[in-house]
DNA sequence: TGTACATCAGTGAACGCGCGTTCACTGATGTAC
DNA sequence: TGTACATCAGTGAACGCGCGTTCACTGATGTAC
């Protein structure tokens, strides 16, 4: 059945939404375009009506993803360095892989994907790097060195602490990495 | 047609030594039993012979990359800090996935995993901080504290270098990562 | 404002494909005498 | 040492399944008069 056009605008927001979540956490080959469409009520034949591909689907929604992280931290601009620190080496953002850190939870599968992904990735690491400089000290050169270094550190500790058993050896991994990253920032 | 036992047995290596290499640089789920048993000159059906399923393959293969990983340090204990940080953060490691480190390839894909392959990583991260602590200074604690920063870092950093399309923010970020990790070790 | 018709968002069956897994079979290996 | 037979590693066809993608069709929306 056909459907208002703003009616239908919505339905691919949300289609781009959902896979913003689904595929952070799953992957991307974790989901099927079935499982997508049902999660925002609609069915499988509906999806080539909004995207080209699956893979066009990808980049629009890692774009998304980003864009979501980015508000967190463009929106609570009192946050201090150690703020964000805490959250992202929380508990919750650890078990929170749908709506958490899109670096963390993609970084793995981009690179085995094509350069137009990868591209959009270099957007949401220039983003979050902007947010970890402007929470540094020293001077531009210093700031961008010790968020790059930053960046590394939590996306490794996050990605880490989530693919161990161990709970204990995930929660080490943070704490260390946490206060390796707050001394260097000052 | 049968073949020795001998033979079987060395089959049955190979066929874990190629899923090592062949799973770190696809992916689980990129790599299908085909292409793998194709890979070592046998058959699909062959497979069965030699593992219950793909999942305990994917757990005899882990163990195998995070041997060969382990042994690289293991063999050459005059290698310090600055060698190590030099070949880790290095191109030819950034481009050789396939032989590369296991925590840097894997980690994204396995925190969606059974735990029992998880469980696995829990060996593999001790193993490489065992090679970092020993190339540490201070005390134990110290050590052990430097050791887990330095691995939030140094697999952050490789897996970030990966995913990235700009070549230059690739080798920005693996630069600051191994200024960061050697000021630290002192 | 009301009617007639074109548009097109969404449906659901179908496509070919490769996946992990199973199994009857083959024939060289290993064993018993 | 030589022969007869049981074992079993590997073969290759087949299984059901879900994947991404296509398409003829439906019927409410939006438009023209």
């Amino acid at each position: 059945m056909k459907v208002s056009r703003a009616q239908a605008e919505q339905n691919r927001e949300r289609i781009v939404e959902a896979a913003a979540q689904l595929f952070r956490d799953k992957g991307f080959d974790g989901v099927g375009l079935n499982e997508l469409m049902q999660s925002v009520g609609l069915t499988r034949g509906g999806f080539y009506g909004h995207f080209e591909s699956k893979q066009d689907l990808a980049v629009k929604a890692c774009r998304e993803a980003f864009s979501a992280n980015a508000q967190r931290w463009e929106l609570e601009p009192q946050a201090d360095m150690e703020a964000l620190v805490r959250f992202y080496l929380s508990d919750a953002h650890r078990d929170n892989r749908a709506q958490g850190c899109t670096l963390a939870a993609l970084s793995g599968d981009v690179a085995r994907q094509g350069p137009e992904l990868r591209t959009v990735i270099d957007d949401g690491v220039a983003n979050f790097l902007r947010a970890l400089e402007a929470r540094s000290g020293g001077t531009a050169t210093q700031r961008r060195e010790t968020a790059l270094a930053t960046l590394a550190t939590l996306v490794g500790a996050l990605i880490l602490s989530r693919a161990v058993a161990d709970t204990d050896l995930s929660l080490a991994i943070r704490d260390a990495a946490a206060r390796a990253v707050l001394a260097r920032a000052g």
